[in-house]
DNA sequence: CTGGATATATCTGAACTCGATATATACCCG
DNA sequence: CGGGTATATATCGAGTTCAGATATATCCAG
């Protein structure tokens, strides 16, 4: 189980990770998300369905209704241009974050 | 530079990393993180020391204040065997994210 | 002796998140 | 065909958390 302030730290990456990947819809992301990370990393739609409203509203994901062969109806999301930029700076910045981790977790690190 | 979500989530297992490696002070793992991140990582006062205390509290660090050569008071923090086992907490669960993180991240990623 | 860096500490307005709640459909089983 | 469970999207409010401001005090360089 991970702890809710890593979770909440790693929506927004994940989300547009997932999407690089190619379309999807909420509930989807959710499930993926869960068996991706082995069932350690739990979402809830209540912090899921917020956060792909606004990264509609800042341009970063398209959406499109769809009903699938099931019957149901679908929102289905998919990355733009500007969404992988930010992915790129997701991507950056948690490297860098672990970068340090590394770095203390290693033997002997270099501290000053 | 690293954004908000990202640097509240890096606190504790940060701190916990770093005083694995030795005692120190506060304003010291501000500058250290600092150091060694390259300067992307920035820190405030007004969230370290609130953190310092609650893990004081919960017993994952212990506390001496010392006067240093320079003659100023500087409380050191060092990590008591319940702070390494919350450290190994920690860097399971980062390393859980970090994995499906580099999962999306690669060629082809396995998705179901 | 003054300004800037060092050093610890607290408080608060604003933002954020979890869990609850709501609505509706599909599917499975008896 | 009726009832329960899983699917699917959406919103809201109570409680928590955080960044920035504020406070206090010391050291050192100019």
């Amino acid at each position: 189980m991970v702890s809710a302030r890593l979770i909440a730290a790693s929506y927004k990456p994940l989300v547009l990770s997932l999407l690089a990947n190619g379309e999807v819809y909420g509930y989807q992301i959710i499930r993926r998300i869960r068996h991706l990370s082995d069932g350690k990393i739990r979402w809830t739609p209540g912090r899921l369905y917020p956060l792909l409203h606004q990264m509609e509203a800042e341009g970063l994901v398209e959406a499109t209704w769809r009903t699938a062969d099931s019957g149901r109806d679908r929102k289905y999301y998919r990355l733009t241009p500007k969404g992988a930029q930010a992915l790129a700076a997701e991507k950056r910045e948690w490297l860098d974050v672990h970068q340090v981790m590394l770095t203390l977790w290693g033997p002997e690190p270099r501290l000053t």
